[in-house]
DNA sequence: CGATAGATTGAGAGTTTTCAACCGATGTGG
DNA sequence: CCACATCGGTTGAAAACTCTCAATCTATCG
């Protein structure tokens, strides 16, 4: 179980360019459930969200969906895809009605090879979300769902507390059915770990959720 | 399932450096289960594969290990965390006695900001592992043990044809116990989707060996 | 207040793991 | 070059975990 809080990362691209570059932007706004592109789409630039919540999402032959990322205030998406000249790989959803500021690839280009630290920015922003990936790889082959789960709470409820949660999108985060969510939050409940109020979860303390969840891995 | 055949990436990293560069850089043996360097430890440098095979792996907190990425002639590994300036988030070892180039950090930052294609380059390589890692929990959330271990199959004998892969190590890369590799590889000779010599595994038709997956995910 | 999206609960099924025993290949020292 | 030690592979039976399907309930919002 990796127990380092460093969830606020600083992912903000906006913040690095200047009036003059951010001056001619066009900001862009989605609906609930709206989609931004799609896999397989070839990338026409990277999106700033200004507000709301961006979920990339990626679907299984099956239908299944998988959350990959979520994209909250001040974080950017799209870049993967424009750095290493390639198709989107998943597909971008609004979890709830948001603002975007859309920077076309071409500015991107410009501003990146104008701007070496803005390069290094977005491949350290890289660097963090391949870690991130691989440590949930590494949790979904060895951890149980209920210290998923924890896990999964823990970041989501940090990084992005202004968002209400559903039990589908926490399961599709962290590799767990809705109705497995379900069950494991009643139980967490039960030991006074978490608490439901309405649909939305409380955390009365992180670190012992925590501590529950270090129990599960032996 | 990516029945994507884009295995063989250019991840080279020496060959974007210049004769003047190299030639102080010094190489580094290892043997057959030896460690480079561990989860936690802070960067050095990068490391160059001049031949061999290096596994990058992390351990969960109950001990089970995952092979996260594997590294073999003319790839580099260390560049996440010195771009991102965290810690290793996970352990590499020789998977088999191999040889090293080591790039310190100090000529590593020399020549990223000397030479932005460089930067570019490193960031292109971060956005594929980025990619491939999400493909990966993807397809361990989603698909069944059969699908995934001929998924790694593929993958690992197509990128890395050297290297004898054994069953701990595929089950390890994508997220499967050793015994059902061992039965499901079994099953797949029975298909005649793959033959056995030895301990090793050959694959005659790695079209086919795709077409039995794509029916495992319906 | 009714409609709807989201949440809960139970029973049963299915998949993968676990544990344990055994087999076979590979390579090394005498 | 053989004998044997060791590492890796195979197989079976039972257990564990999570999912599936179906029914029911309850927030939330127009």
């Amino acid at each position: 179980m990796n127990m380092s809080f460093e969830f606020s990362e600083k992912y903000d691209l906006l913040s690095q360019l200047d009036d003059e570059q951010i001056k001619h932007l066009v900001t862009v706004k989605v609906k609930k459930g709206e989609i931004i592109y799609h896999q397989g789409d070839a990338p026409t630039g990277v999106y700033h969200v200004k507000n709301g919540h961006i979920g990339l999402i990626t679907f299984a032959p099956n239908g299944n969906e998988t959350l990959l990322r979520v994209f909250g205030p001040n974080y950017f998406f799209g870049h993967r895809s424009l750095i290493s000249n390639e198709d989107y790989h998943a597909t971008t959803m609004a979890l709830v009605d948001s603002e975007l500021i859309f920077i076309p690839s071409s500015d991107f280009d410009n501003i990146v090879h104008a701007k070496p630290n803005i390069l290094m920015h977005v491949a350290q922003v890289l660097a963090k979300e391949l870690r991130r990936a691989e440590n949930k790889f590494r949790d979904l082959a060895n951890s149980n769902v209920t210290s998923r789960i924890i896990q999964a709470l823990a970041f989501i409820k940090t990084r992005y507390p202004d968002h209400k949660w559903t039990r589908k999108e926490i399961g599709e985060y962290c590799g767990a059915k809705t109705e497995t969510v379900s069950r494991v939050l009643g139980r967490l409940e039960k030991e006074g770990l978490i608490v439901k109020e309405g649909r939305g979860i409380v955390i009365p303390s992180i670190e012992k959720l925590y501590e529950r969840a270090e129990e599960l891995d032996e």
